[in-house]
DNA sequence: CGAGAGTCCTGAAGGC
DNA sequence: TGCCTTCAGGACTCTC
């Protein structure tokens, strides 16, 4: 469930405790996530100081530093997962996979128990990999407009929604974000995507930015606590316009909020207010 | 290349 | 109360 909100949040609440400090010692109790844990991961990672943390998508890059080793550790949330700063001997439970001790301080757990998270190595000083070779833009940044998404969509019989959740178009859209922010700029989850206007993905645009911007702002506001949540606090404390709120009435014009379901997702519209 | 389906996994929720 | 089934969900990967 971690969109990009929460995954910045989670980037922003370990930043302050892990800048500059030396790993002394990594822990990989299960290697199973979406892919295997590198055999190596603990060698690769062990003295080397992470310098910060990059976002990318839903991605994080670790930036570590270490002469010729230095690397990036590449890590993914997937739907379960999540970053936690704990006290060294804190205790473990069943799904905590990863523990990265950092020189005498903290310990950064990783914890995932559906598994679709991921925890990688890239070797050398250029953040490469295949996986974050053909990403969209970031969402929130100046390279994320209606002309993009207009260009991109041109000739696409795929639906908006499906389009706006496709990370090579652009990144950090999940499944909650997507449905709100359609319903934010008035269009039909269903509607084609090569056959909407410049002007309406210029206002798609700005729901999108709308409603990750609220998200993220809610996210921070459980930052003082982070080292005791698992980050989720605040996460899901706005108020969805209609995601999972199917046979309610709308919050705008109380006409009952319907769900169809897409690509094997759910997605959620009002079927008066978006067209 | 694009579209659509399949896949990984566990916990929560619902049905009987 | 408790077991069984279904669903949720990110995003890569495969097939056509």
């Amino acid at each position: 469930m971690p969109e990009l909100p929460e995954v910045e949040t989670t980037r922003l609440g370990l930043l302050p405790h892990i800048e500059g400090k030396r790993v002394a010692e990594v822990t990989v109790r299960e290697r199973r996530l979406r892919w295997p844990v590198p055999a190596n991961l603990a060698r690769c990672l062990r003295g080397s100081t992470i310098e910060t943390i990059f976002r990318r998508g839903k991605y994080l890059l670790w930036a570590c530093e270490n002469g010729a080793k230095s690397g990036f550790l590449l890590s993914h949330l997937g739907m379960s997962g999540s970053l936690r700063v704990v006290a060294d001997g804190e205790t473990i439970a069943r799904h905590d996979h990863i523990d990265i001790h950092l020189g005498n301080g903290p310990v950064i757990r990783y914890t995932d128990p559906r598994r679709f998270g991921a925890m990688l190595w890239i070797a050398g000083r250029q953040p490469h990999h295949p996986l974050l070779d053909s990403l969209g833009p970031e969402p929130l940044s100046d390279q994320f407009t209606g002309a993009h998404l207009h260009t991109a969509s041109r000739g696409r019989s795929v639906s908006i929604k499906e389009f706006v959740m496709n990370g090579r178009i652009v990144v950090g859209v999940g499944n909650i974000y997507a449905s709100e922010s359609l319903f934010r700029a008035g269009i039909h989850p269903r509607r084609a995507a090569g056959k909407i206007s410049f002007t309406r993905y210029e206002r798609l645009v700005e729901a999108i930015q709308k409603t990750l911007g609220d998200a993220l702002h809610a996210g921070g506001s459980s930052l003082r606590d982070y080292v005791k949540t698992d980050g989720e606090a605040g996460y899901f404390q706005i108020d969805a316009f209609v995601y999972g709120r199917a046979g309610r009435p709308c919050r705008v014009c109380e006409t009952t909020i319907q769900s169809v379901v897409q690509g094997q997702r759910n997605t959620f519209f009002c079927p008066q207010c978006q067209h």
